[in-house]
DNA sequence: GCCAACGTTGGC
DNA sequence: GCCAACGTTGGC
């Protein structure tokens, strides 16, 4: 039997890398994350054909700006091995990786951004332990229930 | 195992 | 650029 599909949301600061680079590019390693939380939602959380929403924090207008798929299952992140990359990781190793990763392919870009803003004043809908809009949350990979994925989406 | 110091996230 | 929230580190 096909797993039911899963949902998630990933954040991405756009000025590093955007739902348009998605596009170009097709496929990404969605490397550099460096929260075990996270981490583990895509290590054992994530399956190969799970939808993504694109998220861009960190910018004028945050918001939902496109779709993607989970292309890949997880695998170590290379960037941690790399002494010259942001992401290096001192203590992990070939052996002994820390992080891991899923590569994301492009699905699509909304026709506008849904905003953060916009999200808010639809908290009711979401219910509240959507973790988006709890205070302080700062997770950048975290699961969506359908209800909530389809719902969001709605508001296109 | 506690917790102060520190670093990062991300909205504003 | 500010700063609240909060995860991580490391001394003890």
């Amino acid at each position: 039997m096909t797993p039911r599909r899963r949902y998630w949301l990933m954040k991405s600061e756009p000025q590093a890398f955007s739902i348009d680079d998605l596009q170009r590019v097709g496929t990404e390693p969605w490397n550099g994350v460096r929260n075990y939380q996270a981490r583990n939602f895509m290590r054992d959380g994530m399956r190969v054909g799970d939808g993504v929403l694109f998220y861009h924090s960190n910018t004028r207008i945050p918001g939902i700006v496109g779709t993607a798929t989970v292309a890949s299952p997880a695998y170590p992140d290379d960037t941690q091995f790399d002494r010259k990359s942001p992401y290096y990781d001192p203590k992990a190793t070939r052996e002994e990786p820390r992080w891991q990763l899923v590569d994301i392919a492009f699905e699509r870009k909304l026709s506008r951004t849904i905003s953060l803003d916009e999200i808010k004043q639809h908290a009711d809908e979401l219910g509240e332990e959507f973790a988006l809009i709890r205070r302080g949350n700062r997770l950048s990979v975290f699961p969506v229930s359908a209800a909530q994925y389809r719902y969001l989406l709605s508001l296109e």
